[in-house]
DNA sequence: GAGGGTAACGGCACCGGGTGCCGCCCACTA
DNA sequence: TAGTGGGCGGCACCCGGTGCCGTTACCCTC
């Protein structure tokens, strides 16, 4: 629905969400995103307010351009996974996978995670996209540790894995040049408790 | 400010925040947060509206009882640590102390995180005000490993103790009857990193 | 006991996100 | 050429949140 450019039935779509995504991220550069209104973003896209919410849910979720496609991604990546290796290098594998970006796709998902995370409306939606994800890792921790997912120590692996992905991301915008896969390995890295000790 | 009984100069507060969340606390278990009114909030304590909002920046922080002062009992509570433990035996006490309540309080405690936990919105916003208590975290985590409140590894300990909480959380929401000291202390543990073998 | 200072109250108007409703538009199909 | 059906988008509305400003009620001083 809305997007094919000309096929069967009914009126043609007059936009996609992937144009109102980049019509909106020019404006959210320029005004902030608080400053910028949802009939800011209709109007420069050429299309009615009451149209832009057909094609985002709220105007936080233009942001997350196909979160959900990765999602369907990493859980198809980690459902053919060899059960030979030990948790963890599976998971630090599968979140710098999920993470991974063509070279020229970079700055413009630096520009999204900026947004995610520093503005605090979307800061705090965030955590709503976040527990799907979550959901996906202890599917996976529950087939590799027995159990169901909505036992104790799946979910604590899947907000393990998340507070590492955020830390890496976070480190990665605060320093400027970092390397993300880098900040993401040592992040997941640090998760078998090292540093417990002292 | 709008507390005192009847103190100095002006107009006497007209309520208090601990009456107007109990008040609050009473409707939204009777209809739900969302069916709440912030009106029908403000009607049933017999104040203004516009006066609700000098109690509570939004709705959502009606559910947060006195947070910023339970951050401030944890900050102090860590800051005069002995340095001979183990960090995490420390963070786990910590997590420990800071989530014990009066038995009286509990039934209480548990509808407010049962909101928190659950409804989307409250959800949310909590994420704000985690990032409070995991600042608090950070800064002793840095203290102990040396180096910046602001580097990665304080940030990931904070992320972890904070994940462990709340998958405790959600296991003693789960699970009626439940012990939650009980849970904190298994999750806690849990972050040693057992797990990241297979 | 009259008056001034002061701080909280609370109405009003406004903004912006989000939704239900409904008539309109327009490509495709018969 | 008529009909079908899905997207468009205006309209009215709800609700959370804010700035403004006059009002209220206490306390202190004279």
């Amino acid at each position: 629905m809305l997007d094919d450019a000309g096929e069967r039935p009914g009126r043609p779509a007059a936009t996609t969400r992937a144009e109102l995504e980049q019509v909106a991220l020019e404006l959210f550069a320029e005004r902030g995103f608080v400053a910028t209104t949802v009939d800011d973003i209709a109007a420069a896209a050429g299309i009615g307010r009451r149209t832009f919410f057909r094609y985002f849910a709220s105007k936080n979720d233009v942001v997350w351009g196909d979160f959900e496609l990765g999602l369907l991604a990493l859980r198809a990546r980690l459902a053919t996974v060899q059960p030979g290796r030990p948790l963890l290098d599976e998971l630090r594998e599968a979140v710098l996978a999920f993470n991974r970006f063509d070279p020229g796709e970079v700055p413009w998902h630096r520009d999204r995670m900026a947004l995610i995370l520093t503005v605090p409306a979307l800061q705090a939606h965030s955590t709503l996209r976040y527990a799907a994800w979550r959901s996906v890792i202890a599917e996976f921790a529950a087939a590799r540790l027995g159990g169901s997912p909505a036992d104790l120590l799946p979910q604590l692996v899947a907000h393990s894995c998340l507070g590492a992905a955020l830390t890496a991301y976070d480190q990665w915008l605060l320093r400027p040049g970092s390397d993300l896969p880098l900040l993401l390995d040592q992040a997941m890295r640090a998760l078998s408790g090292d540093w417990a000790g002292a």
